[in-house]
DNA sequence: AGGTTGACGATAG
DNA sequence: TCTATCGCCAACC
């Protein structure tokens, strides 16, 4: 299996105007205990063009906004796309519970099937 | 081959 | 709720 294509597609499937966690594609990946890689595979770029802006940690955090190109970016984009970002005392984060993608066993099954169709 | 790292997460106290 | 600590695992020295 290959992880890296996984989150490609994964990644691709989160809805404009919502955010996932680390762990949640990890999960949908079929590797729950893979959240760092998740982080690992977009800082490097390994699973080509995603929205990686969308991706936050457990707690709302933007943990991966400093290696955005431009300052601020990350924030920008969740921005533009209608999702509030608040700065605290932990940084940049975003409300789960009004923004977190909260996808289906149906979408996760479909997501399954389609690695499968894939061969990845 | 073995130690370190880190866009993470869960849990005990 | 907040902190400390532990588990995790592919990459990268």
């Amino acid at each position: 299996m290959d992880f890296y294509k996984r989150m490609k597609v994964a990644c691709g499937r989160i809805p404009e105007g919502k955010v996932a966690t680390y762990g949640q594609i990890a999960l949908l990946c079929g590797k729950p205990r893979n959240a760092r890689q998740v982080g690992y595979g977009l800082r490097c770029g390994l699973a080509g063009d995603v929205p990686a802006h969308r991706m936050v940690n457990a707690r709302g955090v933007l943990s991966g906004a400093a290696s955005f190109e431009v300052p601020g970016l990350q924030k920008m984009l969740l921005e533009k796309e209608g999702i509030q970002v608040m700065i605290t005392d932990e940084g940049q984060v975003v409300d789960l519970k009004k923004y977190g993608w909260k996808n289906t066993l149906r979408e996760a099954e479909t997501l399954a099937v389609e690695f499968e169709l894939l061969g990845i």
